[in-house]
DNA sequence: ACCACTCTACGACAAAAGTAGTAGATTCAA
DNA sequence: TTGAATCTACTACTTTTGTCGTAGAGTGGT
C-alpha cells in the first residue's frame, strides 16, 4: 500500500488540506468557505480537489451530515511539512544548516525564534513527549466532535 | 516590470536553477550533466525548461562560447528560498516558530543547526555585512570566471 | 572547402493541475 | 408531499509542466 509520506500534493490541494487540518474535518462546502475571499474558487472546484485528495489517500470520507460528506484528512500536517521541508533542503546539498543560514539571514528567523526552538529542544530531550503535540494527538483531538457543531449548508449564501 | 520575487519556478525549473547556482553560469549541456543522471531528461527538454526560465526572467544569456549560449541566473538562490519558505509558512499561519517547532519535532534540526544559526546571527547583529554573503556578492562573484574554464560541449558523449 | 558534430529555434504532444458546468439524487421545512 | 436549496458524481475544458524530435545554422579540425 502507498506509505503517507509517498502522497504528493499541488499548491491548490495543500491549500485545501490547510483548510482541513484546521478544521479538523468539514465538508466541500466548509472547506469552500475557509479558503481566503480573495481567490475563490467555485463550489464544484473545491469539491473535485477533494475527490482527487481522496483518491491519494490524502482524505477520507467519515460520515455524512444531512446529504453532503464530510471529509477528515489522513495525512497529517506534520508529515506533509517533513517533504516539503526535505524538498527544500534538496535545494541546498541537503544541509539544515545552509539551509538555517539562509533563513537568518534573510531576517526570516529572529534570535527569538531560535532560542524559544532550542528551549522545545531541550524539553524534548528530557521529559519524552510532554506538551508535545504527536501526530496521534493531533488527529485524534480534531476527529473528536468539531463536526456536526456547525451547520453543513444552509442559509441562502451569496 | 516584474519583480524578481514575482517569477515563480516549478520544481523542475528549480533543479535547473539548482544547476545553475551551483555552476555561476553554464551552457544548457553543461547544466544537464550536472542534473542526478538517475532521472536525466534529454538535451532539449533541459534547453526548454532554460528557455521558460528566461522568459519568466529568472536566468539570461550573457555570451556564446564555440556556437552555444551561456546562460547565467538573474534571481538569486537566496530569493527564491524565501518564497519557497515563505509558502510553507503559509500553512502555519505565518509563524517561524510553529514551523521551526514541528522542525524540531520531527527531528530535522539538531541542537547544533540552532547553535550554529545563532552564532552566525550574533555575527550579523555586530559586524554588519562582513563575511555575509550577500545577493550582490554572490552573483557578482559567481558572475566573474567560471565561465570558460570548462569546454562547452566538445569530446564524444554518450 | 568539407564534414562531422553541436546548438539553436521551433513545434508538438501527453500528463498534471486548475476550474467549472450539469443532471439527477437528497434533504427538509412548510 | 412537495419544491426550493443543496449535494454528489461526472464530464469537460484550459493552462501549465514535462518531454522530446527535427530542420537547419554555426563551428572547428583537417
Amino acid at each position: 500500500m502507498r506509505k503517507e509520506s509517498d502522497v504528493k500534493l499541488t499548491k491548490f490541494e495543500l491549500e485545501v488540506m490547510a483548510a482541513l487540518w484546521e478544521l479538523g474535518s468539514a465538508s466541500v462546502r466548509e472547506v469552500q468557505e475557509r479558503l481566503p475571499e480573495r481567490r475563490r474558487p467555485a463550489y464544484t472546484t473545491v469539491q473535485t480537489i477533494v475527490y482527487r485528495l481522496e483518491e491519494k489517500g490524502a482524505v477520507r470520507r467519515v460520515k455524512k451530515v444531512g446529504n453532503a460528506h464530510v471529509f477528515e484528512p489522513v495525512v497529517t500536517r506534520r508529515a506533509t511539512v517533513r517533504r516539503l521541508f526535505d524538498e527544500l533542503l534538496g535545494f541546498f546539498g541537503g544541509s539544515p544548516r545552509t539551509l538555517m543560514a539562509q533563513l537568518v539571514e534573510g531576517g526570516h528567523l529572529t534570535l527569538e525564534d531560535l532560542r524559544e526552538a532550542e528551549e522545545m529542544f531541550e524539553r524534548l530531550e528530557s521529559g519524552r513527549g510532554a506538551a508535545v503535540e504527536s501526530d496521534a494527538v493531533e488527529s485524534r483531538e480534531s476527529r473528536s466532535k468539531a463536526a456536526g457543531r456547525k451547520a453543513v449548508g444552509k442559509g441562502r449564501r451569496r
